[in-house]
DNA sequence: TCCAATATTATGC
DNA sequence: GCATAATATTGGA
């Protein structure tokens, strides 16, 4: 890359009835999802003028995260960043959004979709490292035997999610 | 290159 | 149910 950075990550915060969540854009896309922070807490928003296209990824993602959180599909996605993690972890965010809202899938189901049935504790790790949770469903990833696992930014997220799906 | 950690899973008690 | 071993992938020293 050159020395110049044209292009620095741009936060915007999303109200929703259950917290604030911030959206972090780059030049390509939606990049990261974070979970409502402390109450008031809104963080760093980006300063001055927003460009017209990230203006209309967050519009998009805004959505997408109320449609989630009302327990339906996001009829339509921003572009998604996922170009920070490794090969593997890739490989798997995109196994996740193959999952219909309302079906639910194990850790071992998606490392053998994979090709890796042994893989269940690295596809543990890679989602544990998802930056975009809710529009990349790891919240419908349960353990062997229908058993909530970890989620990121806490397992009340994951249980309400599962339960707004009716899964 | 090696070591330790992990949002798991299977097995044994 | 709880404890333990095994397995794949990652990140840091």
């Amino acid at each position: 890359m050159q020395s110049q950075q044209s292009a620095p990550p741009i936060r915007l915060p999303i109200a929703t009835g259950a917290g604030t969540f911030i959206a972090t854009y780059s030049a390509s896309g939606l990049a990261e999802l974070d979970f409502p922070a402390a109450p008031g807490t809104v963080g760093q928003t980006s300063a001055g003028p927003v460009p017209p296209e990230v203006f209309a990824w967050h519009d998009l993602t805004t959505r997408a995260v109320l449609a989630v959180l009302s327990g339906k599909p996001p009829a339509l996605l921003p572009p998604l960043d996922l170009t920070q993690g490794t090969a593997f972890q890739q490989d798997v965010w995109r196994e996740l959004q193959s999952i219909v809202a309302g079906q639910t899938r194990s850790y071992g189901q998606i490392a053998a979709a994979l090709g890796r049935p042994k893989a269940c504790r690295a596809v543990g790790s890679a989602c544990a490292a998802n930056p975009l949770p809710l529009l990349v469903p790891c919240h419908r990833v349960l353990a062997a035997g229908g058993r909530l696992g970890g989620f990121s930014g806490g397992l009340h997220w994951k249980r309400h999610l599962l339960q707004v799906e009716g899964a």
